[in-house]
DNA sequence: ATAGAATATAAATATATTATAATATTAGAA
DNA sequence: TTCTAATATTATAATATATTTATATTCTAT
């Protein structure tokens, strides 16, 4: 793989690696497509964050958007996106289950 | 999941995404364990800037590392790595299908 | 046409990340 | 001990990203 292929594949991996921009994808996993009034409701965010952070997941290709009326809705393009958020949090529990083993 | 969760989450996400250190998890993937000069030698980067970003891994507990002598070998401590490596690379082979169908 | 609601964009500031270069540490050999 | 090789650390300057606030756009209904 060339160097312009490595930096393609780090700005797809950086496009969900903000704490806002997972939620956001987590919330969209367990509702399957959202608008944007939901999901700055539900995370208690900024109407014009939530949009930017949308945004950067829209232009990097993992999102998909469809209007309807005033409302904007977001969806996840592939579903490989889960099986990575899965795994990482795999990693995660793994890594929290040692630091706790290691209290002893 | 908590806001805090969702930042360590995304910490250890972020650890990897970034090209160089892409690249070194991908050489590791291929070669099991190496030491930090085959690693620089490899991908023809400086020796400091290898060892940071081997530290920026290694302080997120996705490396572990062993010393021998004067070498240092690493490893990735995780095999789930490699999965998440594996599904962001079919994400982008999917994105590069699609625009190269688009081009017609 | 105008008003209002939902979303997007822009600009400014603050913060984080990176590469480079210089220096420090550590271990082995002479 | 002193020299050298391998690695790590630090400081800094450049770049990239994030949050906030204000404003703009787009659509619908009146």
């Amino acid at each position: 793989m060339s160097r312009q292929n490595f930096h393609l594949y780090a700005n797809l991996l950086k496009s969900f690696c903000h704490p806002t921009r997972l939620e956001i994808l987590e919330l969209l996993k367990n509702r399957g497509e959202l608008c944007v009034c939901h999901i700055y409701e539900e995370l208690e965010l900024e109407q014009s964050n939530v949009s930017q952070h949308l945004k950067v997941l829209k232009d990097q290709g993992i999102l998909i958007s469809r209007k309807e009326g005033l409302m904007v809705y977001y969806k996840v393009k592939y579903r490989e996106i889960y099986d990575i958020l899965d795994k990482t949090k795999m990693i995660l529990q793994q890594q929290l289950q040692e630091s706790l083993s290691q209290l002893e």
